[in-house]
DNA sequence: GTTGACTCTGGACCCTACTCCAGGGTTTAT
DNA sequence: ATAAACCCTGGAGTAGGGTCCAGAGTCAAC
């Protein structure tokens, strides 16, 4: 914990790193998902290895479909020693928890249909019995849930 | 497969049955995700079993990140039994299964998050070790993966 | 001490994915 | 036969998430 200025990264090397563009990270500075530990004395952004950590975060919950909201959501949330926030904080937690594990089925779905898809294609000899993503995961729903009428609820 | 116009769907059931607005689904029928299987005489949408599957299908997709666009692409897939096509679909198949799979990891690691910070939370004496999700999300990246530098490639 | 690569702010502009009319037919119940 | 509740098309408007300048300072190297 001394002076750790000289392994801060600028903006344009961070934006490299992490594959986005500089505006996006003033944006995402605007708009409250991050901003730079510090700055040079010329007002350059400078970024630690925590802000790498922030950004990756981001890019990678936006990848699964968190909107910049629920990031925000996410990344504002902390344990404190409080009690009171603690339940609030527990409250949106397991809401999240909940979204994220629906989101995990819906893709393991769909990774199965393709599966399915790609093992009908070309390579096994029967021609085509599975056609289209739509057959290969209704083939699905008859295996893995007998017929609920009007199947997966997504609840919201 | 004999007259099943009374078992079909008109716009504004079809809309409360999946959960979006009417002018949604005109709006993916201009964009060309999805089509009324019929018509009435008076120019009614109807739509079928299979278009309800088409719509859950692309809320299932849209949900777990992939733009219209991407959807798009894989309810085109088909799998032909033409040879020539039948390489272009297993590539775009296989590409797209790969993008599923590296979310899916994604999710358990925000999934991982999550739970420790619930579990972190009131409840466990110790106060406050992971204060917030990004420490928790550091903890895993040390329990699983033994740090690369630049941790998580998200190759594109 | 000037060239070239970098950074700053502020604001205009763009794409995606809807959402909301307006104006006008249709169907159903009373 | 007249509401009330549907449906149609076409087009304008909006929110979210960037992207692209312009005009101006900064830094390193030559």
């Amino acid at each position: 914990m001394k002076g750790m200025k000289q392994s801060m990264l600028k903006i344009g090397e961070l934006a490299r790193l992490a594959k986005v563009s500089q505006d996006t990270l003033r944006f995402y500075e605007k708009h409250g998902l991050m901003q730079a530990s510090a700055r040079s004395s010329a007002g350059y952004r400078l970024y630690s290895a925590g802000d790498v950590q922030r950004i990756q975060f981001i890019l990678s919950a936006k990848e699964v479909g968190f909107t910049l909201n629920e990031i925000h959501e996410l990344l504002a949330l902390e344990v404190t020693r409080d009690e009171k926030s603690c339940e609030d904080v527990k409250r949106l937690v397991d809401d999240k928890l909940a979204t994220v594990v629906q989101r995990i089925n819906e893709l393991k779905r769909i990774q199965q249909s393709l599966q399915s898809l790609s093992d009908a294609c070309c390579g096994g000899d029967e021609p085509a019995t599975h056609c289209t993503i739509l057959e290969a995961l209704s083939d699905h729903d008859h295996a893995s849930r007998s017929a609920e009428g009007v199947s997966h609820g997504l609840a919201k």
